[in-house]
DNA sequence: AGCACGCCGACT
DNA sequence: GTCGGCGTGCTC
């Protein structure tokens, strides 16, 4: 025998039986090409056909004692799944009970063969200049800077300011604070990743990043874009230089060269919960990546979320505030009637009425308003004036199209409605509550010039002039100078959602609405009292976070225990739930969910993960592998008794 | 998933 | 005696 003949792949298919490491003769012809990385074709049941696939690694004689089968073909001769993306697909897939594949799905684009060709030929590859970076700006001296060199684990508060960070453009503090901590890895001659939850958030990053770095240090990788420019930018990981890597949730597992800092903004959106299986979250996928390669790890935010809290407590995260503290200037105010007719139509009391008035003499003033087809509104046909209650005069919406228009306050019927105005009796759907907000927000300010932003209207940026802009929470515009004046004026109806992480939730809404205003500049709070919005006032977000983990660990609800949901047919998930040995006070359920399909939460403390995953992903493959009996016993067009599924960490079935 | 192997009912 | 039904199991 010579040198390693035997090649160990990983197969991508989603079948959960098959995620293992499969052994392959690497034939003579393929000696040269077949490294670790690279893609491969090769023979699934004995040449009854072909899959593809990556060799994981190459050794001398495998443990497998059968007959190998020859790697049919190298796709292409990229190693792109490096020796430690494979290490981290398969640790995140085993924490979650699911497929390396899935992971690796995640992390490797899909090949485009004119992009790895140019790529190939060196055409595409900037030259590099070494990077010099600054101090971190607004944090204490060195802190942060021997953190990043170090690799040392923090949770830091994001300063509550915006920034110019070129002429003329504006962003977030805290996306200077990021570009600023990436540019000291790549100072040291090392990566770093930068994950934020969504577009709106990369294009700040990408303006501050330009700011202190060379633009061919700079790579955006996330599955918004193109195929081939997700692919190209995916190959300049590969080059081995140091770069700032910049994208979403997925962008953790990018294949960096000598990786020195995974840095997570605002960790608490739900956008960086990953939506395909395995769910692992872009926080868990972080934790692992700095566990295995010892980088720098920072979670930055205006809030906390509980998980990071926890992090916090056990010590595993260390805290860094800004100093000196910045803290905008937050008035809560109950919901009152305002003295002005036109103010108390748009329903804003009269404070925030007087503060926005103020603030438009000198620039921007941001209104945030609630989700848009949250509760879906109702407009009169005829002449267009949204529909209100008869009794309460709150909105009226419908669940489903069908149904009779309800009050979205007081919850009453209004199966008689009739139009205020016309008299008119039809109603037809407006979209977005922010369409309905501004034109009642707009008559309450005569004169002024309104911008909507939300998610079928983007606006990422505005200037100082005078305008009202009226936003959807998570849509507010960067304001030039930040905003004279911000209102949140549905905390109230944000605040009544159902959902174990609604504090969370809305202090991180209203958190980062305040963030964008100019300093000094007010922040009012309509309608929310209570811890709430004493919290926000004083801008103690962590004490708020540390509160709610309480809670959560007398109640043993995540994140102070890990939950797993397992859906599938009664006997499956009870067959399932039997080999956990976990106690029943810890099994809640089963629940229908859909017809013939049951679902239990299961908890159990972080020191079981491993063994529940175990368990769990073992019942997965049994269920795969032997569901067909079952099915064939019911007759061929018997429904297809669904297959156990297993979900760690999903909290959203504490919503109801 | 596919595809082969295997163990019981009607057939030239 | 054999052909073929689908249930069961495996994939290097």
């Amino acid at each position: 025998m010579a040198t390693a003949s035997i090649a160990r792949v990983l197969v991508d298919s989603p079948l959960p039986q098959l995620d293992r490491l499969f052994d392959y003769r690497v034939p003579e012809a393929l000696r040269e090409s077949a490294v670790p990385g690279v893609r491969v074709r090769v023979p699934l049941r004995s040449a009854g056909r072909v899959a593809d696939g990556y060799i994981v690694e190459l050794v001398d004689s495998g443990d497998f004692t059968g007959t190998l089968s020859d790697i049919e073909s190298v796709v292409s001769p990229i190693a792109v799944l490096t020796p430690e993306v494979a290490v981290l697909a398969r640790k995140a897939a085993d924490r979650a009970a699911g497929s390396a594949t899935d992971i690796v799905r995640l992390a490797v684009p899909g090949r485009q063969v004119r992009v790895e060709k140019s790529w190939l030929a060196g055409d595409d590859r900037p030259v590099m200049e070494p990077v010099v970076a600054g101090p971190v700006d607004g944090y204490p001296l060195g802190l942060i800077e021997s953190a990043v060199i170090e690799g040392h684990r923090l949770a830091v508060d994001a300063v509550p300011l915006v920034t110019e960070v070129s002429p003329g453009v504006w962003a977030g503090r805290w996306a200077l604070t990021m570009a600023q901590s990436a540019a000291l890895a790549l100072e040291a001659g090392k990566s770093a990743i930068l994950s934020v939850p969504d577009y709106r958030d990369q294009e700040q990053l990408m303006a501050a990043l330009h700011s202190v770095l060379p633009a061919e240090r700079i790579v955006h990788l996330d599955a918004r874009q193109s195929n081939p420019d997700r692919y190209r930018a995916f190959l300049r990981c590969l080059e081995g230089q140091p770069l700032a890597i910049v994208g979403n949730r997925s962008v953790v597992y990018a294949p960096a060269a000598n990786l020195g800092l995974v840095m997570v903004w605002d960790d608490g959106d739900p956008l960086h919960s990953e939506p395909l299986s395995p769910y692992v979250h872009t926080r868990d996928a972080a934790l692992l990546r700095q566990e295995q390669s010892g980088c720098a790890l920072i979670f930055l935010g205006h809030t906390r979320s509980t998980e990071v809290e926890r992090l916090v407590e056990l010590r595993w995260l260390t805290t860094v505030s800004s100093t000196p503290a910045v803290r905008p200037k937050v008035i809560p105010t109950a919901q009152q009637t305002s003295t002005d007719r036109l103010a108390a139509q748009a329903r804003i009391p009269s404070i925030a009425w007087r503060e926005a008035k103020a603030a438009l003499e000198r620039g921007p003033v941001l209104i945030q308003v609630a989700r848009p087809g949250y509760a879906p509104r109702l407009a009169c046909v005829d002449c267009g004036q949204s529909a209100r209650c008869l009794k309460c005069e709150g909105p009226l919406g419908q669940k489903t199209a069908r149904s009779i228009p309800a009050c979205g306050w007081c919850g009453a019927l209004a199966a008689e409605w009739h139009c205020e105005l016309c008299e008119g009796t039809r109603l037809r759907f407006v979209g977005a509550t922010a369409g309905r907000t501004a034109e009642d927000l707009g008559r309450a300010f005569p004169g002024v010039r309104i911008l909507i932003a939300d998610g079928d209207r983007p606006l990422l940026s505005i200037g100082a002039e005078p305008a009202l802009v009226i936003a959807t929470r998570g849509a507010e515009p960067v304001a030039a100078g930040g905003y004279q004046a911000v209102l949140l004026l549905d905390g109230e109806q944000m605040a009544a959602r159902e959902s174990l992480r609604v504090g969370e939730d809305c202090l991180r809404w209203w958190s980062n609405a305040a963030a964008l205003a100019a300093r000094g500049a007010p922040t009012i709070l309509v309608g929310v009292g209570g811890l709430l919005a004493s919290t926000l006032a004083t801008w103690r977000q962590a004490d708020y976070a540390r509160t709610e983990l309480a809670d959560r660990r007398r109640l043993r609800f995540p994140p102070a225990v890990r939950v797993a949901t397992v859906t599938g047919s009664l006997d499956a998930v009870s067959s399932a739930l039997q080999t956990l040995e976990v106690p029943t006070e810890d099994l809640l359920g089963p629940v229908d969910t859909e017809p013939g399909s049951v679902r239990t939460i299961v908890r159990f403390d972080y020191n079981s993960g491993a063994r529940i995953a175990g368990a769990l992903r073992a019942e997965v493959i049994r269920n795969a592998t032997t569901r067909r009996k079952a099915a064939a016993i019911k007759g061929k067009r018997a429904p297809l008794p669904p297959s156990l599924r297993v979900r760690f960490d999903d909290v959203e079935p504490f919503a109801e």
